[in-house]
DNA sequence: CGGAGAAGGTAAAACGTTCTACTGGTGAGG
DNA sequence: CCTCACCAGTAGAACGTTTTACCTTCTCCG
């Protein structure tokens, strides 16, 4: 309730408000004296900035937009918790908006957002279409896309090469000796399974194999329950002798599902998943996996952001593509 | 840039810019022509309200502050989740902090929330001194605990009982034949892990047994790996019947660990986690655990909170004690 | 017919900062 | 001695809303 305000410090410090704010915003503009004095009228009054006001005069604020498909999946997460390292560092606050796959909600959060005068936006598209986020930048706020290759030359991106890593896993596959290999992924329509069929499809080209001989097991999620279901029918038409799959949640349940039936993990089959979330390295038999920059993917977006935001004059826009590191464990030995 | 303010829609609907402010904020003020006529303006020129004017002049915000411990936890995701759709429906924004464990940081955090003049804040407090948090509320900002019992009169309080938890899992691990029952735990010094450890207690008690037989290992961290480390000291000094483990994680660790040391789950050793984290049915021999309601405990602190804030003279502060409900798998079959 | 009260609206003063233009004062260069 | 530049700081006008006090009309009722 006792708000004070930058008034009662200069008051307090025997000066005006406009050198408060000096103090505040461009220290080197006053004289050491005199900032000290003021220093220590704030502290002593206990002052905290008003931000809207700030904001408000500046025209900008000091917080930064993260919108993500699902809070929940611990790949985003990851990526959350680089972003907000960032900011944080950089003195930024994130506002957290979760679209839950779903469009509606994605715009809500951007209204929102766009309420509060965010200094840009880090997004993970919910889909392909990205006209509503040219509204906010005629709006003059910066966007970044995450976890998206971004093929406009206007706009900062972040992503990780999903072709290059599918064919290094499926390579590994065939270092190890397989020939026939099968690739359990979510939806086709999902940009990122999509790639990694691609990239598998490419390894075996370069292996001299027949493409067509990727035997491709959809489902509808990218769950672990999902991945049960897939082995359940590769284990009624025959098993190949390795299997892909597009996330580990899926490899989770893959592998569940065979150790039951008594298949052997890798003696029988050679099992690889992607993402390298924590629990791959803790499962019964330990997941080789592709391991993505997560954390490194939000800190960058957000160093991207805030070059945008601070240098809009030098800032070149940058698509920056990360790679997957391959890390074997047992189920490819 | 062409940042269109609440006098340009007034002016081309031809009314005044309070009745403008009117119609956004108490539209039964105004007629039902005149309020069409501005909403059609509002919409033609693509008008978005300025969040920090308004927060500047109406002495409050439309946002919430979070600070969790480790973004990285689904316990606490799960929770950020809860948060944010509550908040969400109710048009506020959420402001995301994690102190990452530490204490400098999480005030780092408290002090950017300060500036942004959020509505309250809920925070999962990283240590059991409160004090810094009634400064927060001396500014007017009101706090609401999560994840901790909250033993003070003035101010709202959701958490899950700790003790029954550990109680009924106990007991679970009894009902199934066990007499020599481990405890494997992270620091003692963390409230959950006591209290967890203090339900273990009674359930001996209940059942008529020493509670001296309960065999504590306690580790430095709450992980997978460490874990493993302490199924290795139980394998090496005699293993119990069953073990009760702090949270999922330590309870992969040490299935791993039992596993391949071809110790059978639960034929030779019952096995209990805590939290029912997604991987725990994903997991070898599917994990028993206690499912608490950390969505339910994010929607329901943030109702508390904008209830307080909302109607701060009818408001009565709560302490809200969730249970935890034990899911039998196959770990304990 | 007079007055009270409601309905629908307006004008203008805040809110707490930042920023621009300005004022003295001081020292260096010509 | 004059001018110019610079340093340190000030006064006061913004920024875009909300809110208060106030002004007209109308309607209703005794």
């Amino acid at each position: 309730m006792a708000t004070v305000s930058i008034k009662e410090v200069a008051a307090r410090a025997g000066v005006s408000p406009g050198t408060v704010s000096n103090v505040l915003n461009r220290p080197a503009k006053v004289a050491p004296g005199t900032r000290e004095r003021v220093r220590r009228a704030i502290h002593e009054l206990g002052f905290v900035r008003h931000g809207s006001a700030s904001t408000l005069r500046a025209g900008h604020s000091r917080t930064v937009g993260l919108s993500v498909i699902d809070i929940g999946n611990p790949f985003f997460t990851e990526i959350a918790a680089g972003v907000e390292e960032m900011a944080s560092e950089r003195g930024y606050a994130v506002i957290l908006g979760n679209s839950a796959g779903s469009r509606t909600k994605e715009e809500r959060n951007l209204r929102v957002l766009a309420e509060q005068r965010v200094r840009g936006v880090l997004i993970t598209p919910s889909d392909q279409d990205l006209a509503r986020l040219d509204r906010l930048r005629e709006r003059g706020i910066s966007v970044v896309l995450v976890d998206h290759p971004g093929h406009r030359p206007d706009q900062c991106a972040v992503a990780v090469d999903d072709v290059a890593g599918g064919r290094a896993a499926v390579a590994h596959l065939l270092a190890g000796g397989a020939r026939h290999v099968a690739y359990v992924t979510g939806p086709l329509t999902i940009r990122q399974c999509a790639e990694r069929r691609q990239g598998a499809l490419a390894a075996l080209e370069a292996a001299g194999l027949d493409p067509d001989r990727l035997e491709i097991v959809e489902t509808a999620a990218m769950t672990a329950r999902a991945g049960e279901r897939a082995a359940g029918d590769l284990l009624r038409d025959g098993l190949p002798e390795a299997i892909f799959c597009a996330n580990d949640l899926l490899a989770l349940g893959v592998l569940r599902t065979l150790l039951q039936a008594g298949v052997r993990v890798p003696d029988d089959v050679a099992l690889m998943g992607y993402d390298d979330i924590d629990f791959a390295a803790a499962s019964a038999v330990s997941l080789s996996s592709m391991r993505q920059p997560t954390h490194q993917l939000g800190r960058t977006a957000t160093e991207l952001l805030l070059d945008e935001c601070d240098n809009p004059g030098t800032h070149a826009h940058q698509h920056i593509m990360f790679q997957a590191e391959l890390v074997a464990r047992e189920s490819t030995r």
